[in-house]
DNA sequence: ACCGAATGTGGCATCGATGCCACATTTCGG
DNA sequence: CCGAAATGTGGCATCGATGCCACATTCGGT
């Protein structure tokens, strides 16, 4: 009676404990004394019920314990109230954040995450949406990792968000941070200080993010009139022990005043880089960092940074996605942008003199 | 056409773009040159399917873009690959982490993570879990804000794993962190240090967590013979600026050298205060935590904590409950118990001389 | 050679809820 | 009063995959 070994290591499962066997429709109709699919107009569907058989018809559901199969619902209703969330990695504040700012949304409709951590690895979020696909969600919220996966989903009709991130250019649905005008802020924050030799550490400038965050570096120096020192913008891997390295190279070799850290992760190696080597912040130099998560606030001195309002985000990509599936609005695709909100703490100040 | 109000609320979501038909078993068999039976079996199911159909079935699969429809799955073989997980913050970085780690087990094994945050609310915790009968899933990971919960589950056929606690005296699974060795190791610590005036921050004692801590805090004094004021036992809510504020009282109202904070969130509140205050960590008061999150070890000096690994703790809540779904496992109930580490860091120092 | 077990295939009913529509009754507007 | 629209009910097929079993063939042991 074993199958061949092709098959052993699928998801098998025994069904759920076989002794109990859960009332249906059928039950609930010989309860209430009506049809069958007078219970289901009564209980869930749209379609005619009285206000006296829907009473009727309730009472006779939860005397007998009834409880709806979501599956034969969507089976035969061709959707679902599952929606599909895919993020790059759980323990990074910023996509805990942001899931639970959509799963706060959807648990208010009605709705139910399905949340994957593809580790922002290609292969994984492909293999998520097959998933996805698999069970016959409506829509996807996605931190994309390539733009295969958003554009696969759409093509097998599935609605599509794109959270923090485009990549290329979608015809989707996208909501981000206003990555330019936030970092432009936080720089012209650091101008206003004094500062005109600003390092700028980031890992990425092909997503939206990071060519958004690097744009308004870019912008704020030109509106300012400050020149630019191309060497001062200093590439990294996006892990906090590369960013620490980075930034000792960026030391070793440049006079530098302030440092913006691109995102949260790189803004733990610089801070841990500053502490070693017993500089002063912000009297020796200022560090400031874009995303807002709790221990920037806790550090001393607490980090200037540009707050994100990432459980915001996650509730407007969430609310975009349920107002596409349920057809209101117009098939134009929209693009909303949160706007960041520059907060100064100690980390930052008067730029040292010459 | 528009039914009647009562209706209003309820999910309501178009079906996924009407014009995309998905391939059907019906189609692949066709293409095949098979049954639908033969289709089945070939591509998921146990039972026997030859290895020239086998490759034949699969390559008609791919070709026309056949994608299994897991609600049909679902109905017909009366299981799900579903798991349900239900938490009480996303944003807490401790319950973060433990989805990350069971999240990562369950999807290694193919099945599905459907989140549900229920903010530690009794009445969101229910409707999560109709939510999840209705979904027919299998099992369900929960850390348990009441006791009905994992028991209404287990009555309707539902395998559960209590996670990080147990209400109650329940008959279910879990898997905690050895709570009480490791407070006792924690306070032996400081103990060994010459505290002899050590302020327990705690939130509650009703749940295992929190009287396994204190238990071990007790016990640690016991075997170390150092006398405990019951005094130096604070009780606070489960909030920073509650435990700021219970931190200020017992520093006001005692003589205390050493804190030991319960969670990281209160944690955060008894650092606060202490800075505010200006006191030197650790010359004039020691302080420690239970949990051991990012930013503790980013701040200055940084947090000796008693390190749950939460991933691992989250990784072997979702083996625990797949062993038990697949039937691997005796009747009995288990408990696993997590060791938890001590991290000695720079917030604990010697005891200041009287 | 014979028999039982294993392998393999196809047919058909099944899972549980809802879509669809025929039919009946009531309500509303001209 | 009459016709159309709205409300309400029940019957039956449907959704897509799999469980179950009858039947056929092959393989291994005696």
């Amino acid at each position: 009676m074993s199958p061949r070994g092709q098959q052993a290591a699928r998801a098998v499962s025994q069904p759920a404990q076989q002794s109990v066997r859960r009332p249906t429709v059928q039950d609930v109709a010989r309860e209430a004394g009506v049809s069958p699919s007078t219970v289901s107009r009564a209980l869930h569907t749209r379609g005619y019920a009285s206000p006296d058989v829907r009473a009727r018809v309730r009472a006779a559901a939860e005397r007998i314990g009834y409880v709806l199969d979501h599956n034969a619902r969507n089976l035969r209703s061709r959707t679902s109230t599952s929606i599909g969330v895919l993020i790059s990695d759980l323990r990074n504040p910023f996509y805990a954040d942001l899931a639970a700012g959509i799963e706060e949304e959807l648990r208010a409709a009605e709705y139910q995450m399905v949340l994957v951590n593809d580790n922002g690895d290609p292969a994984e979020e492909m293999r998520a949406a097959e998933t996805l696909l698999a069970m016959r969600v409506p829509g996807v919220i996605v931190t994309p990792v390539t733009a295969k996966c958003p554009r696969v989903l759409q093509e097998n009709g599935v609605h599509v968000v794109c959270a923090d991130r485009e990549l290329g250019r979608s015809n989707g649905d996208v909501v981000m941070s206003d990555n330019k005008a936030g970092a432009r802020e936080l720089t012209d924050h650091l101008i206003a200080l004094g500062h005109t030799r600003i390092g700028l550490l980031i890992d990425e400038t092909k997503w939206s993010t990071g060519a958004g965050r690097l744009a308004g570096f870019r912008a704020a120096h030109l509106d300012n009139f400050v020149d630019l020192d191309e060497d001062l913008i200093a590439y990294t891997s996006f892990d906090a022990d590369a960013a620490r390295e980075t930034t000792r190279k960026l030391l070793n070799e440049h006079e530098v005043t302030a440092i913006i850290s691109a995102n949260n992760v790189l803004a733990q190696g610089a801070l841990a880089e500053l502490k070693d080597r017993r500089l002063r912040i912000p009297r020796q130099i200022s560090l400031a960092a874009y995303d807002d998560v709790p221990w920037m606030s806790l550090v001393q001195p607490a980090l200037t940074t540009v707050d994100q309002h990432t459980v915001e985000l996650g509730r407007s990509c969430a609310r975009l996605l349920l107002a596409r599936i349920r057809g209101d609005l117009p098939a134009r695709r929209r693009i909303v942008r949160v706007p960041a909100r520059l907060i100064v703490r100690g980390s930052t100040g008067p730029a040292p003199r010459g």
